[in-house]
DNA sequence: ATTCTAACA
DNA sequence: TGTTAGTA
């Protein structure tokens, strides 16, 4: 995982800077996690702990809500899109090994 | 002062 | 969803 991505994934932010970044209530956000929209950490006493991707991801709820999609069908379009991320980051690394080996084989260039 | 869970008008 | 009670 790259640096950039570890920044975006740590989890510091508590409730209330989420709820000042997004503009949702505390409730919202917390209903939302029951139905797995999101995944915050837990951290002393059991506080909710967000990262800048978990704000992200709220945002685009809100958006998706607001375009009068259900709850469900939001959670459905996130693990959707998270196949898709998925499929093409594997692609991507098959393409790089490839490429790799292909150069390698020309000998010239050093994989490393 | 903040956040958390559970529950109700 | 709003709101409130009783906590940690």
């Amino acid at each position: 995982m790259s640096g950039r991505e570890l920044r975006r994934n740590l989890a510091i932010l508590p409730i209330g800077t989420v709820r000042e970044l997004t503009l949702l209530t505390d409730r919202q956000i917390r209903y939302y996690e029951q139905h797995g929209l999101i995944s915050p950490k837990r951290g002393d006493g059991g506080q909710r702990r967000f990262s800048l991707n978990d704000v992200d991801q709220l945002l685009n709820i809100k958006d998706h809500l607001d375009a009068g999609d259900s709850t469900k069908d939001i959670k459905e379009i996130f693990e959707k899109q998270a196949r898709k991320a998925r499929q093409s980051k594997n692609t991507d690394q098959a393409l790089r090994r490839s490429l790799q080996d292909e150069f390698a084989k020309i000998g010239r260039f050093d994989v490393r």
